[in-house]
DNA sequence: GCTAAACTGTACGGTACAGTACATTTATAA
DNA sequence: TTATAAATGTACTGTACCGTACAGTTTAGC
Protein backbone atom coordinates (compact mmCIF):
# COMPACT_ATOMS: atom_id res chain seq x y z
CA UNK A 1 0.00 0.00 0.00
CA UNK A 2 0.92 3.60 -1.32
CA UNK A 3 0.88 4.92 3.15
CA UNK A 4 2.41 2.69 5.48
CA UNK A 5 0.43 1.67 8.90
CA UNK A 6 3.08 3.22 10.95
CA UNK A 7 3.47 5.98 8.33
CA UNK A 8 -0.15 7.02 9.00
CA UNK A 9 0.12 6.60 13.04
CA UNK A 10 2.93 9.92 11.99
CA UNK A 11 0.54 11.49 10.13
CA UNK A 12 -2.39 11.16 12.56
CA UNK A 13 0.11 12.65 15.36
CA UNK A 14 1.43 15.32 13.02
CA UNK A 15 -2.28 16.55 12.77
CA UNK A 16 -3.10 16.23 16.37
CA UNK A 17 -0.68 18.62 16.78
CA UNK A 18 -1.20 21.08 13.74
CA UNK A 19 -4.79 21.54 14.87
CA UNK A 20 -4.19 22.32 18.61
CA UNK A 21 -1.46 24.64 17.34
CA UNK A 22 -3.92 26.09 14.81
CA UNK A 23 -6.55 26.90 17.72
CA UNK A 24 -4.08 28.46 19.92
CA UNK A 25 -2.26 30.37 17.59
CA UNK A 26 -5.55 31.85 15.94
CA UNK A 27 -6.85 32.27 19.86
CA UNK A 28 -3.75 33.89 21.55
CA UNK A 29 -1.37 34.89 18.95
CA UNK A 30 2.33 33.00 18.42
CA UNK A 31 4.71 35.09 20.66
CA UNK A 32 2.19 34.12 23.02
CA UNK A 33 1.51 30.59 22.82
CA UNK A 34 4.00 28.64 23.95
CA UNK A 35 4.63 24.84 23.24
CA UNK A 36 3.99 23.66 26.45
CA UNK A 37 0.51 24.66 25.41
CA UNK A 38 0.16 22.97 22.49
CA UNK A 39 1.62 19.75 23.87
CA UNK A 40 -0.98 20.23 26.64
CA UNK A 41 -3.43 20.55 24.43
CA UNK A 42 -2.85 17.81 21.94
CA UNK A 43 -1.23 15.52 23.65
CA UNK A 44 1.45 15.16 22.06
CA UNK A 45 4.90 14.77 22.87
CA UNK A 46 8.10 17.74 22.98
CA UNK A 47 10.30 15.22 20.85
CA UNK A 48 7.62 14.63 18.33
CA UNK A 49 6.92 17.96 17.59
CA UNK A 50 10.64 18.56 16.73
CA UNK A 51 10.86 15.62 14.59
CA UNK A 52 7.77 17.02 12.46
CA UNK A 53 8.16 20.30 12.55
CA UNK A 54 11.22 21.71 13.41
CA UNK A 55 10.51 23.97 16.25
CA UNK A 56 8.30 26.62 16.43
CA UNK A 57 8.52 28.12 13.02
CA UNK A 58 8.06 25.39 11.41
CA UNK A 59 4.87 24.33 13.10
CA UNK A 60 3.72 28.42 12.45
CA UNK A 61 4.67 27.57 8.34
CA UNK A 62 2.70 24.47 7.98
CA UNK A 63 -0.07 25.64 10.48
CA UNK A 64 -0.49 29.30 8.16
CA UNK A 65 -0.36 27.05 5.16
CA UNK A 66 -2.77 24.60 6.30
CA UNK A 67 -5.10 27.87 7.80
CA UNK A 68 -5.02 30.26 4.82
CA UNK A 69 -6.24 27.67 2.33
CA UNK A 70 -9.07 26.53 4.16
CA UNK A 71 -9.99 29.75 5.56
CA UNK A 72 -10.40 31.68 1.81
CA UNK A 73 -11.51 29.02 0.08
CA UNK A 74 -14.38 29.58 2.14
CA UNK A 75 -14.30 32.84 0.05
CA UNK A 76 -14.34 30.37 -3.38
CA UNK A 77 -17.15 32.76 -5.13
CA UNK A 78 -19.34 30.39 -7.18
CA UNK A 79 -18.78 30.51 -11.18
CA UNK A 80 -22.62 32.20 -11.24
CA UNK A 81 -22.42 34.61 -14.08
CA UNK A 82 -21.67 38.18 -12.65
CA UNK A 83 -24.33 40.54 -13.16
CA UNK A 84 -24.14 44.32 -12.73
CA UNK A 85 -27.33 45.18 -10.72
CA UNK A 86 -27.64 46.76 -7.99
CA UNK A 87 -29.44 43.54 -6.03
CA UNK A 88 -26.54 41.36 -7.59
CA UNK A 89 -23.58 43.39 -6.44
CA UNK A 90 -24.96 43.62 -3.36
CA UNK A 91 -25.53 40.57 -2.68
CA UNK A 92 -21.94 39.46 -3.42
CA UNK A 93 -20.54 42.22 -1.48
CA UNK A 94 -22.47 41.22 1.61
CA UNK A 95 -21.85 38.01 1.26
CA UNK A 96 -17.99 39.06 0.78
CA UNK A 97 -17.75 41.52 3.74
CA UNK A 98 -19.21 38.55 5.62
CA UNK A 99 -16.66 36.31 5.21
CA UNK A 100 -13.88 38.18 5.16
CA UNK A 101 -14.93 39.39 8.41
CA UNK A 102 -14.77 35.86 10.07
CA UNK A 103 -12.94 35.47 13.11
CA UNK A 104 -10.55 32.93 12.13
CA UNK A 105 -9.47 34.52 8.75
CA UNK A 106 -8.79 37.43 10.63
CA UNK A 107 -6.85 36.14 12.95
CA UNK A 108 -4.57 34.87 10.66
CA UNK A 109 -3.58 37.92 9.41
CA UNK A 110 -3.11 39.71 12.85
CA UNK A 111 -0.74 36.72 12.59
CA UNK A 112 0.73 37.49 9.21
CA UNK A 113 1.26 41.08 10.40
CA UNK A 114 3.30 40.57 13.76
CA UNK A 115 5.07 37.50 12.00
CA UNK A 116 5.13 37.87 8.18
CA UNK A 117 8.19 40.25 8.29
CA UNK A 118 10.58 37.79 10.43
CA UNK A 119 9.62 34.76 8.37
CA UNK A 120 10.77 34.40 4.67
CA UNK A 121 8.32 33.47 2.34
CA UNK A 122 5.09 33.70 4.80
CA UNK A 123 3.57 36.71 3.78
CA UNK A 124 4.29 35.82 -0.09
CA UNK A 125 1.94 32.57 1.16
CA UNK A 126 -0.59 33.73 2.63
CA UNK A 127 -1.54 36.68 -0.02
CA UNK A 128 -1.05 34.57 -2.83
CA UNK A 129 -3.19 31.85 -1.14
CA UNK A 130 -5.33 34.06 -0.67
CA UNK A 131 -6.37 37.74 -1.60
CA UNK A 132 -4.30 37.26 -4.62
CA UNK A 133 -7.06 34.64 -5.76
CA UNK A 134 -9.73 35.95 -4.99
CA UNK A 135 -8.86 39.38 -6.54
CA UNK A 136 -8.25 37.27 -10.13
CA UNK A 137 -11.31 35.62 -9.78
CA UNK A 138 -13.42 38.52 -9.22
CA UNK A 139 -11.60 40.06 -11.71
CA UNK A 140 -12.33 37.29 -14.25
CA UNK A 141 -15.58 37.83 -13.65
CA UNK A 142 -16.00 41.78 -13.96
CA UNK A 143 -14.19 41.02 -17.38
CA UNK A 144 -16.56 38.56 -18.73
CA UNK A 145 -19.36 41.13 -17.25
CA UNK A 146 -18.17 43.71 -19.58
CA UNK A 147 -17.86 41.49 -22.40
CA UNK A 148 -17.03 42.88 -25.80
CA UNK A 149 -17.68 46.54 -24.51
CA UNK A 150 -14.10 45.87 -22.09
CA UNK A 151 -11.45 49.04 -23.98
CA UNK A 152 -9.00 49.59 -21.87
CA UNK A 153 -6.59 46.63 -20.51
CA UNK A 154 -6.56 47.52 -16.95
CA UNK A 155 -10.40 48.08 -16.89
CA UNK A 156 -11.62 44.99 -15.17
CA UNK A 157 -9.03 44.87 -12.41
CA UNK A 158 -9.39 48.64 -11.47
CA UNK A 159 -13.05 47.29 -10.75
CA UNK A 160 -12.51 44.36 -8.87
CA UNK A 161 -10.05 46.66 -6.85
CA UNK A 162 -12.55 49.30 -6.18
CA UNK A 163 -15.50 47.06 -5.34
CA UNK A 164 -13.39 44.89 -3.11
CA UNK A 165 -11.89 48.47 -1.30
CA UNK A 166 -15.37 50.24 -1.38
CA UNK A 167 -17.31 47.56 -0.04
CA UNK A 168 -15.01 46.77 2.52
CA UNK A 169 -14.75 50.53 3.47
CA UNK A 170 -12.27 50.14 6.98
CA UNK A 171 -14.70 47.39 8.62
CA UNK A 172 -11.62 45.08 8.45
CA UNK A 173 -8.81 47.67 9.44
CA UNK A 174 -10.68 48.51 12.43
CA UNK A 175 -11.27 44.38 12.98
CA UNK A 176 -8.10 43.77 12.57
CA UNK A 177 -6.76 46.44 15.60
CA UNK A 178 -9.84 44.76 17.58
CA UNK A 179 -12.10 47.17 17.89
CA UNK A 180 -16.16 46.55 17.58
CA UNK A 181 -15.80 42.37 16.51
CA UNK A 182 -19.40 42.42 15.51
CA UNK A 183 -21.13 44.77 13.43
CA UNK A 184 -25.26 44.49 12.97
CA UNK A 185 -25.88 42.70 9.90
CA UNK A 186 -28.08 46.02 8.20
CA UNK A 187 -25.20 48.33 9.38
CA UNK A 188 -23.45 46.26 6.87
CA UNK A 189 -25.53 46.24 4.30
CA UNK A 190 -26.47 49.61 4.00
CA UNK A 191 -23.05 50.31 3.96
CA UNK A 192 -22.40 47.97 1.03
CA UNK A 193 -25.41 49.07 -0.54
CA UNK A 194 -24.37 52.58 -0.66
CA UNK A 195 -20.78 51.52 -2.23
CA UNK A 196 -22.37 49.52 -4.50
CA UNK A 197 -24.64 52.56 -5.77
CA UNK A 198 -21.28 54.42 -6.37
CA UNK A 199 -19.83 51.44 -7.73
CA UNK A 200 -22.23 51.49 -10.38
CA UNK A 201 -23.22 54.91 -11.21
CA UNK A 202 -20.63 57.15 -10.22
CA UNK A 203 -20.81 59.90 -6.97
CA UNK A 204 -24.28 61.61 -8.67
CA UNK A 205 -26.01 57.85 -7.66
CA UNK A 206 -25.05 58.10 -4.34
CA UNK A 207 -27.20 60.24 -3.19
CA UNK A 208 -31.01 57.96 -4.12
CA UNK A 209 -31.89 57.47 -0.72
CA UNK B 1 7.92 79.84 36.52
CA UNK B 2 5.23 77.29 35.53
CA UNK B 3 8.27 74.71 34.48
CA UNK B 4 11.16 74.22 36.79
CA UNK B 5 14.91 73.51 35.33
CA UNK B 6 14.40 70.65 37.59
CA UNK B 7 10.81 69.44 35.92
CA UNK B 8 12.65 70.67 32.83
CA UNK B 9 15.73 68.10 33.10
CA UNK B 10 12.86 65.39 34.34
CA UNK B 11 10.85 65.88 30.61
CA UNK B 12 13.82 65.69 28.73
CA UNK B 13 14.99 62.64 29.72
CA UNK B 14 11.29 61.12 29.60
CA UNK B 15 11.34 62.87 25.76
CA UNK B 16 14.64 60.84 25.58
CA UNK B 17 13.21 57.23 26.91
CA UNK B 18 10.24 58.13 24.35
CA UNK B 19 12.04 58.32 21.41
CA UNK B 20 14.26 55.84 22.20
CA UNK B 21 11.65 53.41 22.31
CA UNK B 22 9.60 55.06 18.93
CA UNK B 23 12.45 54.23 17.08
CA UNK B 24 12.99 50.89 18.49
CA UNK B 25 8.97 49.67 18.43
CA UNK B 26 8.43 50.66 15.01
CA UNK B 27 11.70 49.11 14.29
CA UNK B 28 11.29 45.26 15.77
CA UNK B 29 7.85 45.60 17.25
CA UNK B 30 7.04 46.11 20.84
CA UNK B 31 7.44 42.28 21.91
CA UNK B 32 10.70 42.14 20.52
CA UNK B 33 12.20 45.14 22.29
CA UNK B 34 13.51 44.91 25.43
CA UNK B 35 13.65 47.39 28.13
CA UNK B 36 17.77 47.11 28.10
CA UNK B 37 17.81 47.75 24.42
CA UNK B 38 15.58 51.16 24.76
CA UNK B 39 17.82 52.35 27.53
CA UNK B 40 21.09 51.61 25.71
CA UNK B 41 19.89 54.18 22.99
CA UNK B 42 18.50 56.15 25.38
CA UNK B 43 21.24 56.51 27.77
CA UNK B 44 19.05 56.44 30.11
CA UNK B 45 18.69 54.32 33.11
CA UNK B 46 15.83 51.60 33.95
CA UNK B 47 14.81 53.40 37.69
CA UNK B 48 14.12 56.36 35.60
CA UNK B 49 12.24 54.40 32.84
CA UNK B 50 10.22 52.99 36.18
CA UNK B 51 9.76 56.05 37.74
CA UNK B 52 8.16 57.83 34.39
CA UNK B 53 6.09 55.07 32.69
CA UNK B 54 5.33 52.45 35.32
CA UNK B 55 6.74 49.80 33.17
CA UNK B 56 7.19 48.18 29.87
CA UNK B 57 2.77 48.75 28.85
CA UNK B 58 3.38 52.69 30.20
CA UNK B 59 5.82 53.20 27.93
CA UNK B 60 3.90 51.74 25.24
CA UNK B 61 0.75 53.62 25.99
CA UNK B 62 2.82 57.15 25.95
CA UNK B 63 4.43 56.00 22.78
CA UNK B 64 1.31 55.50 21.05
CA UNK B 65 0.03 58.55 21.90
CA UNK B 66 2.69 60.76 20.85
CA UNK B 67 3.51 58.85 17.39
CA UNK B 68 -0.21 59.05 16.30
CA UNK B 69 -0.88 62.04 16.99
CA UNK B 70 2.44 63.08 14.86
CA UNK B 71 2.16 60.64 12.15
CA UNK B 72 -1.52 61.05 11.40
CA UNK B 73 -1.41 64.87 11.67
CA UNK B 74 0.76 64.57 8.20
CA UNK B 75 -2.84 63.48 6.79
CA UNK B 76 -4.49 66.89 8.10
CA UNK B 77 -5.88 67.48 4.71
CA UNK B 78 -5.86 71.51 4.13
CA UNK B 79 -8.85 73.11 3.77
CA UNK B 80 -9.13 73.47 0.08
CA UNK B 81 -12.42 73.31 -1.30
CA UNK B 82 -12.92 70.01 -2.62
CA UNK B 83 -14.07 69.66 -6.47
CA UNK B 84 -15.36 66.51 -7.85
CA UNK B 85 -13.34 66.65 -10.69
CA UNK B 86 -10.78 64.14 -11.87
CA UNK B 87 -7.96 65.50 -11.51
CA UNK B 88 -8.24 67.30 -8.28
CA UNK B 89 -9.36 63.42 -6.97
CA UNK B 90 -6.49 62.07 -9.05
CA UNK B 91 -4.39 64.40 -6.44
CA UNK B 92 -6.01 64.59 -3.07
CA UNK B 93 -5.96 60.61 -3.52
CA UNK B 94 -2.09 60.20 -4.38
CA UNK B 95 -1.41 62.02 -1.86
CA UNK B 96 -3.59 60.16 0.84
CA UNK B 97 -2.46 57.31 -0.21
CA UNK B 98 1.35 58.15 -0.27
CA UNK B 99 0.53 59.85 3.54
CA UNK B 100 -1.00 56.31 4.62
CA UNK B 101 1.32 53.94 3.24
CA UNK B 102 4.26 56.05 5.63
CA UNK B 103 6.36 53.36 6.57
CA UNK B 104 5.98 54.76 10.50
CA UNK B 105 2.21 55.10 9.85
CA UNK B 106 2.16 51.42 9.00
CA UNK B 107 4.64 50.42 11.55
CA UNK B 108 1.91 51.91 14.51
CA UNK B 109 -0.58 49.94 12.73
CA UNK B 110 1.56 46.98 13.29
CA UNK B 111 1.62 46.94 16.73
CA UNK B 112 -1.59 48.38 17.26
CA UNK B 113 -2.88 44.86 15.19
CA UNK B 114 -0.36 43.12 17.52
CA UNK B 115 -1.00 44.25 21.11
CA UNK B 116 -4.51 46.36 20.39
CA UNK B 117 -6.60 43.34 22.14
CA UNK B 118 -4.43 42.92 24.84
CA UNK B 119 -4.15 47.11 26.12
CA UNK B 120 -7.24 48.61 27.00
CA UNK B 121 -8.00 51.47 25.40
CA UNK B 122 -5.08 51.17 22.39
CA UNK B 123 -7.38 50.18 19.64
CA UNK B 124 -9.69 53.01 20.24
CA UNK B 125 -6.78 55.98 21.09
CA UNK B 126 -5.54 55.35 17.91
CA UNK B 127 -8.54 54.63 15.57
CA UNK B 128 -9.88 57.95 17.45
CA UNK B 129 -7.08 60.12 16.79
CA UNK B 130 -6.12 58.71 13.22
CA UNK B 131 -8.36 57.25 10.54
CA UNK B 132 -11.73 58.11 12.08
CA UNK B 133 -10.61 62.69 12.18
CA UNK B 134 -9.60 61.84 8.76
CA UNK B 135 -12.91 60.06 7.42
CA UNK B 136 -14.62 62.68 8.91
CA UNK B 137 -12.62 65.63 7.96
CA UNK B 138 -13.13 63.99 4.26
CA UNK B 139 -17.27 63.56 5.02
CA UNK B 140 -17.41 66.90 5.66
CA UNK B 141 -15.54 68.22 2.75
CA UNK B 142 -17.61 66.08 0.19
CA UNK B 143 -21.03 67.58 2.10
CA UNK B 144 -19.61 70.75 1.56
CA UNK B 145 -18.98 69.61 -2.55
CA UNK B 146 -22.38 68.46 -2.77
CA UNK B 147 -23.90 71.31 -1.47
CA UNK B 148 -27.86 71.99 -1.49
CA UNK B 149 -28.03 68.91 -3.90
CA UNK B 150 -27.63 66.29 -0.86
CA UNK B 151 -30.93 64.35 -0.02
CA UNK B 152 -29.62 61.48 1.37
CA UNK B 153 -28.41 61.73 4.42
CA UNK B 154 -25.68 58.84 4.50
CA UNK B 155 -24.35 60.07 1.05
CA UNK B 156 -21.01 62.23 1.92
CA UNK B 157 -20.42 59.51 4.61
CA UNK B 158 -20.87 56.81 2.14
CA UNK B 159 -18.87 58.74 -0.46
CA UNK B 160 -16.07 59.65 1.88
CA UNK B 161 -15.55 55.84 2.76
CA UNK B 162 -15.77 54.33 -0.78
CA UNK B 163 -13.45 57.06 -1.59
CA UNK B 164 -10.63 56.09 0.68
CA UNK B 165 -11.49 52.01 0.08
CA UNK B 166 -10.93 52.50 -3.58
CA UNK B 167 -8.33 54.56 -3.67
CA UNK B 168 -6.26 52.48 -1.01
CA UNK B 169 -7.16 49.32 -3.11
CA UNK B 170 -5.13 46.37 -1.68
CA UNK B 171 -1.84 48.64 -0.84
CA UNK B 172 -2.25 49.20 2.68
CA UNK B 173 -3.16 45.07 3.50
CA UNK B 174 -0.44 43.92 1.53
CA UNK B 175 2.30 46.65 2.99
CA UNK B 176 0.98 45.60 6.61
CA UNK B 177 2.11 42.61 5.92
CA UNK B 178 5.40 43.40 4.61
CA UNK B 179 5.10 42.67 0.88
CA UNK B 180 6.24 44.61 -1.90
CA UNK B 181 7.36 47.62 0.55
CA UNK B 182 7.83 50.35 -2.00
CA UNK B 183 5.52 50.80 -5.14
CA UNK B 184 6.08 53.14 -8.28
CA UNK B 185 4.40 56.41 -8.04
CA UNK B 186 3.46 55.86 -11.62
CA UNK B 187 1.28 52.53 -10.67
CA UNK B 188 0.13 53.93 -7.56
CA UNK B 189 -1.42 56.82 -9.72
CA UNK B 190 -2.49 54.34 -12.30
CA UNK B 191 -4.47 53.04 -9.82
CA UNK B 192 -5.43 56.03 -7.75
CA UNK B 193 -6.50 57.88 -11.47
CA UNK B 194 -9.03 54.27 -12.31
CA UNK B 195 -10.80 54.36 -8.87
CA UNK B 196 -11.24 58.08 -9.13
CA UNK B 197 -12.99 57.39 -12.55
CA UNK B 198 -15.44 54.81 -11.16
CA UNK B 199 -16.18 56.71 -8.14
CA UNK B 200 -16.92 59.49 -10.20
CA UNK B 201 -18.85 58.02 -13.34
CA UNK B 202 -19.62 54.53 -12.05
CA UNK B 203 -18.71 51.36 -13.83
CA UNK B 204 -19.25 52.64 -17.20
CA UNK B 205 -16.54 55.05 -16.68
CA UNK B 206 -13.58 53.02 -16.04
CA UNK B 207 -13.30 51.36 -19.32
CA UNK B 208 -12.11 55.00 -20.70
CA UNK B 209 -8.04 54.52 -21.28
C1' DG C 1 27.18 75.02 51.38
C1' DC C 2 23.22 72.50 52.37
C1' DT C 3 19.04 70.07 50.98
C1' DA C 4 16.18 67.75 48.01
C1' DA C 5 14.90 66.17 43.64
C1' DA C 6 16.07 63.70 39.75
C1' DC C 7 18.92 60.52 37.46
C1' DT C 8 22.51 56.60 37.21
C1' DG C 9 24.35 51.94 37.51
C1' DT C 10 24.29 47.57 38.77
C1' DA C 11 22.93 43.55 40.73
C1' DC C 12 19.53 40.06 41.46
C1' DG C 13 15.17 37.38 42.05
C1' DG C 14 11.82 35.10 39.67
C1' DT C 15 10.00 33.27 35.71
C1' DA C 16 9.00 31.72 31.23
C1' DC C 17 10.33 29.29 27.48
C1' DA C 18 12.87 27.19 23.31
C1' DG C 19 15.46 23.54 22.34
C1' DT C 20 18.16 19.00 23.49
C1' DA C 21 19.10 14.40 25.38
C1' DC C 22 17.80 10.11 26.47
C1' DA C 23 15.62 6.28 28.53
C1' DT C 24 11.08 4.08 28.03
C1' DT C 25 6.95 2.46 25.91
C1' DT C 26 3.87 1.30 22.13
C1' DA C 27 2.68 -0.26 17.67
C1' DT C 28 3.83 -2.41 13.26
C1' DA C 29 6.13 -5.60 10.00
C1' DA C 30 8.50 -9.84 8.93
C1' DT D 1 8.63 -13.81 18.32
C1' DT D 2 11.64 -10.55 17.28
C1' DA D 3 13.37 -6.46 15.26
C1' DT D 4 12.32 -1.90 14.00
C1' DA D 5 10.05 2.37 13.55
C1' DA D 6 7.48 5.77 15.89
C1' DA D 7 5.84 8.26 19.78
C1' DT D 8 6.21 9.34 24.82
C1' DG D 9 7.74 11.52 29.13
C1' DT D 10 10.71 13.88 31.65
C1' DA D 11 14.48 16.15 33.08
C1' DC D 12 17.86 19.52 32.02
C1' DT D 13 20.44 23.49 29.85
C1' DG D 14 20.86 27.94 28.58
C1' DT D 15 19.05 32.20 27.93
C1' DA D 16 16.29 36.25 27.82
C1' DC D 17 13.99 39.58 30.22
C1' DC D 18 10.70 42.04 33.39
C1' DG D 19 10.51 44.18 37.54
C1' DT D 20 12.67 45.69 42.08
C1' DA D 21 16.06 47.24 45.33
C1' DC D 22 19.45 50.15 46.66
C1' DA D 23 23.62 52.68 47.01
C1' DG D 24 25.75 56.41 44.67
C1' DT D 25 26.01 60.75 41.74
C1' DT D 26 24.60 64.91 39.42
C1' DT D 27 21.87 69.08 39.30
C1' DA D 28 18.95 72.78 40.89
C1' DG D 29 17.10 75.91 44.47
C1' DC D 30 17.76 78.67 48.51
Amino acid sequence: MAVTKQQARGLARRQAILDAAAELFLEKGFERTSLSDILERSKGSRSTLYDQFGGKEGLLRAMIEAATTRVWQVLGLDGDPLALSEEGLVTLGVRFVGATLANDAVAIYRIIVAEGQRVPGLAQFFYDAGPRILKQHLTERFRAALGADAVCPHAAEDMAQAFIGSVLGDFYFRKAIGQASVWDDSEIERHVRGAVRIFLGGVAWANRC
